[in-house]
DNA sequence: ATGAAAGCGCTAACAG
DNA sequence: CTGTTAGCGCTTTCAT
């Protein structure tokens, strides 16, 4: 076993709760002892034990962070950013990966809750009435999605889409579809309503194409559907749809953007990186994770008993090379000359 | 606080061992008194605190696994199969990122090692001399790095830097590139060495052109030193920096795979979805993943007293679109008509 | 300012 | 098979 605490203590020639204050309130405990006491410390390779600490503060100083899936690229910057925040707050963050899975997903909060003081759920694919009765073990904050009476934090992915659909519309584009998420996705459900209000606004005809998967395939197998409808600007439910989308449009032989204009949502590495470069939605996603860290901190250091607090986070349209002009009558899709 | 092992010993009206036993050593103790405590247990909702049982084991049953970058994705794949594997052996792995700071890095693992049974390090940016001091504290496994005496994982990325030049070769490349990657990087300095080798037993000449950052912005930084070099064939340190290197050539006027031929490393979600998509060399990171917590696991159990185990993983080499024929007699980079 | 003692939730001998 | 007891490393009253 390691240097413990007594070990110190013993070395110092002082008590181990002098040696304990020395670390958890060093005010109160002589300069020049304490000094000795971190010498010695220090000489010995001392590191408090966390996890012994937990069980008498009942506070781990660790965060969970639950994601779906963190190999889509929506997620690492999350990550990174409420890990980068949780550390200038003394707290460590534990991410686990669900692979979409709900019953993994309860099994590992169940899991996890122990061992943290509260749980980050971004996108959760769990029932609120499961998130609602696992509550009462550790307090939650949830990133896009809304739970009555949690605290939330949301990427306003309606602005972002209302901003797409302009785009599309003053470029000449008449018929527009919406790839939709999964089913229950909180923010398929936003980009759903923003779209059919914001293709009223601008005077364009909508049409839902989905449940789809928030992935490559999903895109790859909506391509026939959107080859055949007739529309000239496809929105989809984040990059790797509209990436797969692209792709299986080209195997059809038609061109982005010179057929069909494709816009995405996330603003990717890999929407960045593509060719051509994808016009996307941003989303704040190094955002959220802080504010997600700090309003769980909040939690956990005041109780439940407060109004859940609700933060609503900005997104921006970002044109790039995706989308272009109509340069046919009706818009209708055809194969190109260049395809 | 929550439910614990003592409520349910009261309601179940047995002594706190046997509620013990009952979860951490099930055939000690009677069928029936087993199933009453089972019932008490999940009608109180009681879930054990591990972090107390690791108190008394010494076992937290958690596994560190640290990182440069979880946005590049490289890793996503790893970390997603070491957390799969260790799920089935009862573990959980906690990942941490380091942003590519080894003082970070080192921050996180002292961090980390109270918390959790061993290690699990994937490239580390981290000196011998530090990571030898730190494994007094926490058994080690390393992916993708020579540490005397630890128990190592390799992707034998050499297999397919050979199979790389000779596909280079084969397709008349006669001068050819190699982007490295950062200092002190492991895989970096088996690429050259097997590129040199390699070069030498296809007849053809190798450039050496680094170190460049592992991302997107290390090919594109270089870039012009590329088109300046003369060579038609570049072999790039991983898929980031092959994309990069695209992009800039393509600013250039060049063409890939009609003026220079790219190859990237690792197989990444964006090597397969860009345009063209990538020629690369797949590693083996999902295995690499499983394996790694296995030897982790079995130098925990087993004390650091062993032999260090060394795991060696194949690559290959999967050709795509970014490479083709050289077309013009010396090879030499030039702008295309086409480009 | 420091020491003494109790206890967090759990496991691990040792009895019985 | 089950109860008793001690103690893991640390914090936290309560004394001194």
């Amino acid at each position: 076993m390691a240097v413990t605490i007594r070990d110190v203590a013993r070395a110092s020639g002082v008590h181990v709760s002098t040696v304990s204050r020395t670390f958890s309130a060093p005010h109160l405990v002589n300069a020049e002892t304490r000094n000795r006491v971190l010498a010695v410390a220090e000489g010995l390779g001392y590191r408090p034990n966390r996890a012994a600490r937990a069980l008498t503060t009942g506070r781990t100083h660790n965060l969970g962070l639950i994601v779906a899936d963190i190999a889509n690229p929506f997620f690492p910057p999350l990550i990174k950013a409420a890990q980068a925040q949780a550390r200038e707050r003394d707290y460590h963050v534990f991410v686990a990966d669900t692979d979409e899975d709900p019953v993994l997903e309860q099994e590992l909060i169940e899991m996890l809750c122990k061992q943290v003081d509260g749980v980050l759920l971004c996108s959760p694919r769990l029932s609120n009435r499961v998130i609602e009765r696992l509550r009462a073990q550790v307090p939650f904050v949830v990133v896009n999605r809304r739970v009555k009476g949690l605290a939330t934090v949301l990427m306003d992915v309606g602005q972002g889409v209302r901003a797409a659909v302009g785009h599309l519309a003053g470029l000449g584009h008449r018929r527009v579809a919406l790839l939709s998420g999964p089913a229950g996705s909180w923010t398929s459900e936003e980009m759903h309503a923003a779209a059919t209000a914001a293709a009223a606004e601008f005077g364009v005809e909508l049409m839902l194409q989905g449940p789809n998967e928030p992935n490559e395939q999903g895109g790859l197998a909506a391509a026939s559907a959107v080859a055949g409808s007739g529309v000239s600007g496809v929105l989809c439910y984040n990059d790797l749809v509209a990436l797969g989308l692209i792709e299986g449009l080209r195997e059809r032989g038609l061109d982005v953007p010179g057929d069909v204009s494709v816009i995405g949502v996330d603003d990717s590495l890999p929407a960045r990186l593509n060719r051509p470069k994808l016009t996307t939605i941003t989303m704040p996603t190094a955002a959220a994770g802080r504010m997600a860290v700090d309003l769980l901190l909040a939690a956990v250091n005041a109780g439940d008993s407060e109004t859940p607090a609700l933060a609503r986070l900005e997104t921006n349209l970002v044109v790039r090379e995706s989308t272009g002009a109509v340069d046919r009558v009706a818009g209708a899709a055809q194969p190109s000359l260049r395809g």
